[in-house]
DNA sequence: ATAAGCTTTCAATAATTATTGAAAGTTTAA
DNA sequence: TTAAACTTTCAATAATTATTGAAAGCTTAT
């Protein structure tokens, strides 16, 4: 495989990872042009590359620096603005856990909690509702916690000593 | 709240809650409905509560029993079919983890080994893409793996200090 | 002040995905 | 074997989501 057909194959496996996650396309093939890229790139640039509109670009360009997994970068003397996206993976981990933690997982244990904890009435179908959405709501904060512990203390101790416990 | 308010309220975030990974409104929201039902539920008692299509409830119950969460309950005497749903959360929290990971990490997995594998050229870009694309091929794996043994060996004494030290 | 060079916005349109409902299929009881 | 009771399938349609492109908005140089 050469080099063109493997960035090709790659960029067009994370745009569609990325549809299943909640991310669009372009966004998600956005993202991995400047991830293979080895010098910022301009909207022209991304347009071409891509084969997507100027409009497209712009918004989904706007997007990803709103969640901060891109960032803008001005070259001397140039009128056009470049990008860049965040190089470390294990960064881009912790900022994409952070952000999908407080984008779609706090609001969803938000519900949860006022759910299960309405009145009991007594009858059975609450006490399930109560139990099933209090385990639900247990289950969702531990995981969340751990996902966070995780990639925030990248690399220290407690998280070599579980990899390798758990490889 | 009152008990019908609050189960509207669990169905209808666990449904938007889905969308957000992948899975339509529909199927999360049947799932939802079983998990919080005291008795196993028929067709008809589905399509009524959740105001969807015979076809659509079909298809749905379908996938459900595709992924391993919903089965199929028989009761005798009775010639409709009846479903459940997996009720323990950990077991759910264990067959969603790894279907997921089987259908959607593991495909992308195999794209990132290809592309990093390429003979390296000796130009810069090559360079860049191999090493940008290895950094997240191991990233995933290091991940994928931690996700299914901690969603495995759910409460084993590995699990247990680990919630603590991170809760 | 004006124009060139570039970016953003947004209504229109295209593409994708979900849903319906009626016909076809299946199973059981008589 | 027939018919009633139920489920599945799938082409048509609706709903949602992504994309375009042209006009409006900035910013900088002259």
């Amino acid at each position: 495989m050469e080099y063109q057909e493997a960035k090709e194959k790659f960029i067009s496996t994370w745009g569609s990872l990325g549809t299943l996650w909640g991310i669009n396309k372009a966004m998600a093939q956005i993202q991995a042009l400047l991830f293979i890229s080895t010098k910022p790139l301009s909207m022209e640039d991304i347009m071409e590359q891509l084969q997507i509109s100027r409009g497209n670009t712009s918004m989904n360009l706007r997007q990803l620096m709103d969640w901060g997994i891109v960032t803008k970068e001005l070259i001397p003397g140039e009128r056009k603005e470049y990008f860049t996206t965040e190089k470390d993976v294990q960064e881009l981990a912790r900022i994409i856990a952070k952000e999908r933690s407080r984008r779609e997982i706090q609001p969803v244990v938000k519900v949860l909690k006022e759910v299960s904890s309405i009145k009991d009435d007594g009858t059975e179908k609450t006490k399930e509702l109560i139990k099933q959405t209090k385990a639900l709501y247990d289950l969702t904060e531990t995981a969340d916690a751990m996902l966070n512990k995780i990639v925030n203390q990248q690399q220290n101790w407690i998280t070599k000593s579980l990899i390798k416990l758990i490889k």
